[in-house]
DNA sequence: AATCAATTGTTGCGTTTGCAACTACTTTCA
DNA sequence: TGAAAGTAGTTGCAAACGCAACAATTGATT
């Protein structure tokens, strides 16, 4: 006999995502960095950013990224000073050796793993998953769930180097 | 500007399901539980199952979920004990009570994050959505992430009450 | 201008996590 | 049979998590 659960689209979407998550932890590992940290790190690579923009656009919890912040202070990854215009917003910035890491690894990055998961998708049919992906966005966020703020996304702070 | 991640179905993905999460911790708070126990406690209206089974199926790490059923043995949802034939496996089933909440929950539960997430989309779309996310999780497996056992679930020890 | 409300980021604290070590049991195979 | 290897489940431990409280700053209201 088979679960309701088995087949439950947000279920079978959430153990694709466990083992993306893994690969991608397995590959960041060597690096220093979690999911997480990489994901801060491609983000900065488009311009400078505020802690709190930092986490809507990562979904990244509050607290939990000021900690991850103060980590990747420590590995010369990035960089933090306080805004001046608004002196309780704190800017973060990539440090050289951070952006050089982004830049090596951004490339191969997301086109490996969707790659792996799109493999043997015809080019119509990857362009409607992704349709249909974005349409369960909207509608998440019509049924009362948190604002998905990324697919809005204001521009960075000051533009990449 | 607009960063690469934006669009990254990986990462779409990740939102779709931390919000879709979100919502059923919300939901499954007055009953004591968050979305692993709710999880557990549908898995196992299928039938009684090992501990190491009910990881792998509901894709929770074995010793987080040794804790997790320590929890929800001590809100008398479910009951332990080692099996006769196999003195290593403990086997999970469920108490009156856990079985009182899964049944009165599971059909609601299911139909309504599918439904929230699939408004709008015709009969067509859903079903290839579905087959889209189906074939994503095969391309995984082949590709060296961990086997996704949940797809070819062995039966369960003994059939539901 | 003065107060009150709202926002930003950090930190304290209790809880939870996952890895590794461990015990207990079973299977393998020489 | 009897060691060695493998498997199931629990627990110790250090790290990570999220909430709530907090200080610092800005915005709104009068």
């Amino acid at each position: 006999m088979r679960d309701t659960e088995d087949r439950s689209i947000p279920f079978l979407m959430h153990l694709i995502i466990g083992r993306v998550e893994a690969l991608v932890n397995k590959w960041a590992h060597p690096l220093g960095l979690k999911i997480e940290g990489v994901r801060v790190l491609f983000r900065l690579l488009a311009g400078d950013r505020t802690v709190n923009e930092l986490a809507r656009l990562t979904g990244v919890e509050l607290s939990t990224l000021s900690r991850l912040l103060t980590r990747m202070e420590g590995q010369k990854l990035l960089t933090r000073r306080r805004d001046t215009a608004d002196g309780r917003s704190v800017i973060v910035s990539l440090a050289p050796k951070g952006r050089k890491l982004a830049l090596e690894h951004q490339p191969v990055y997301f086109k490996d793993y969707e790659t792996i998961l799109m493999k043997g998708f015809s080019p119509e049919e990857a362009r409607q998953f992704r349709e249909l992906v974005v349409r369960m966005l909207d509608n998440l966020e019509e049924s009362g769930a948190d604002p998905i703020t990324v697919l809005r996304d204001t521009n960075p702070r000051r533009a990449s180097a």
